[in-house]
DNA sequence: GCCAACGTTGGC
DNA sequence: GCCAACGTTGGC
């Protein structure tokens, strides 16, 4: 089973969203490496949800594929900013597979965190610049992402105070866009 | 708000 | 097909 990062804009599209939604076509993916990975997966594959554009910017939580990649219905739409005009059914250019939501971390892993722990170090999205939504990871990183990830909810629930929590903005923005 | 790193566009 | 200019992304 392979394992994923997909990044989200926190404003557009949280967990949140996805934990709402239950499942979303993971819609309006415009860059071609991107799209190969999307191609890629496949259902029970296991899928970080990064917030980008969020402070702090990091991992929220877990998805997974629930099915295989369809021809993204947005690139057909006009009306939508992510219409592709080279596209048609017989040929479409843009792909979308569906993920579901799975869980939610106790407290979002940061982006910071990350770069400081040199257990991740050669992870996709870590990398400087580097602006590819999907990106595949390592399952030793995976791994070691969720061990950090169960351990701090242990810490906080015996820290007293909760230093460490994140505040959020409340979920549900528009469509499933991105 | 700044700016580095990309991807895309378009002139040639 | 090259490459400079430009726009966008996204961390800080």
């Amino acid at each position: 089973m392979a394992k994923w990062l997909v990044k989200s804009e926190v404003e557009d599209y949280s967990i949140d969203d996805l934990a709402a939604d239950k499942r979303t076509l993971w819609t309006g993916v415009r860059n071609y490496l991107a799209r190969n990975y999307l191609r890629e997966m496949a259902p029970g594959d296991e899928v970080f949800y990064y917030h980008s554009n969020a402070q702090p910017p990091g991992i929220a939580g877990v998805a997974k594929v629930t099915k295989r990649a369809v021809p993204d219905p947005t690139q057909f739409d006009k009306l939508s900013d992510y219409y592709e005009k080279r596209a048609t059914q017989e040929n479409p250019v843009w792909s979308s597979p569906e993920i579901a939501f799975v869980k939610k971390f106790p407290r979002l892993i940061s982006r910071a965190e990350l770069l400081d722990d040199a257990r991740f170090e050669g992870m996709m999205i870590l990398q400087v610049g580097s602006r590819l939504s999907v990106t595949p990871v390592s399952d030793t990183h995976f791994n070691s992402v969720l061990k950090l990830a169960s351990g701090a909810a242990v810490e906080i629930a015996k820290t007293p105070r909760r230093r460490n929590q994140v505040s959020r903005k409340s979920a549900s923005r528009s469509a499933p866009n991105r």
